[in-house]
DNA sequence: AGCCAGGCCCAAC
DNA sequence: GTTGGGCATGGC
């Protein structure tokens, strides 16, 4: 059933002088759900990508050595023929090399210039110097919306590998199959149309508890607006972007930060959870959702998404 | 067993 | 506009 297969075979694309990059740390902070690290350190994956009306997955193997990665990759396109090429795609004319460049610039967020940050952060707020020591080669994956938003609604109330248990079993029992990579059967992010078809029984064998509704609901609202409005989300300000995701089913001031941070660019966005609470009471002495936003809006300014992930990671690994 | 987890919805103030 | 109970599920 392995249908729309493109460019079947397994490509390599090297990066090397990379600044502020840990694969581990990247993987590992609570940004993502579908990378997981290997026995020899490398991490493997299955990235979505929406592009020109077409939904395509990236299986990937990551290897990093010193300021270098080494991907290993296969890339699949929905409802594509073998012999196709990427150039093909409407809306979309770029050769297989300049689309993984571009590709795989974008999902790291290298244009970014983390170390300027972190000096700005440092220098507002100096106790964040030891915060950001232990996790100082985070970055912020540009990930593919439409799964954030569902991966995300999923994360309420919920510990990260039940979370991670949670997605694997929806693009398990409901996601195409797109092969065997590195040694395990490999499937899609379900689409939004794939997963609005579902009654609340089928999407129950998932066993997402009482957010299977919410996932329902907020298919239906995706496919209702379709994808390219949806993606179009980031063109609005923060403060409307905000609002406008909030507006999807299960979806609350939490959960939309995470979205519009971890998926629409907005790197000042700042998700609010019991752990960050704990952080800011136990380090900068905040309670109350007011103390906190005054707190962030002036120390941690325009990065405030980024200083999130630096203290994620420091409360979270002990 | 009871408590907790990258919270949200909705009814009742 | 704010507050609190209820909510599925599984790991500790």
């Amino acid at each position: 059933m392995r249908n729309g297969v493109l460019m079947k075979q397994l490509y390599e694309y090297r990066i090397e002088n990379l600044a502020d990059f840990n694969l581990k740390q990247i993987m590992d902070c609570g940004q993502c759900f579908r990378w997981n690290e290997e026995c020899d350190g490398s991490y493997t994956g299955v990235v979505t990508f929406f592009l020109g009306g077409k939904w395509g997955y990236i299986l990937a193997n990551i290897t990093q050595e010193d300021k270098s990665i080494l991907i290993k990759y296969e890339i699949i396109i929905d409802e594509f023929g073998e012999d196709e090429k990427i150039d093909k795609i409407e809306g979309f004319s770029l050769d297989k090399k300049t689309f993984c460049e571009r590709f795989w610039e974008e999902y790291f967020d290298l244009k970014r210039d983390y170390s300027e940050i972190k000096n700005f952060l440092i220098d507002k707020t100096p106790k964040m110097e030891e915060i950001i020591k232990s996790g100082e080669g985070i970055r912020i994956l540009n990930q593919n919306k439409w799964e954030i938003l569902i991966s995300f609604i999923i994360s309420q109330n919920n510990h990260i590998p039940r979370i991670k248990a949670c997605i694997e079993s929806l693009c398990e029992e409901y996601g195409k199959y797109l092969g065997d990579f590195f040694g395990k059967k490999r499937y899609g992010f379900p689409t939004p149309q794939e997963l609005a078809a579902l009654t609340r029984d089928e999407i129950n064998v998932c066993k997402l508890g009482y957010r299977d509704e919410y996932i329902l609901e907020s298919s239906r609202q995706v496919l209702d607006i379709g994808m390219k409005q949806y993606i179009e989300i980031e063109k609005f300000s923060d403060e409307e972007a905000l609002v406008k995701i909030r507006g999807f089913r299960g979806v609350g001031p939490k959960v939309a930060n995470c979205i519009v941070l971890f998926a629409f660019k907005k790197v000042k966005s700042f998700p609010v959870d019991v752990h960050i609470k704990r952080a800011m009471k136990n380090i900068f002495g905040l309670e109350g959702a007011e103390e906190i936003e005054k707190f962030v809006s002036k120390r941690f300014g325009k990065y405030a998404g980024i200083a999130q992930q630096y203290l994620f990671y420091h409360i979270r690994k002990k």
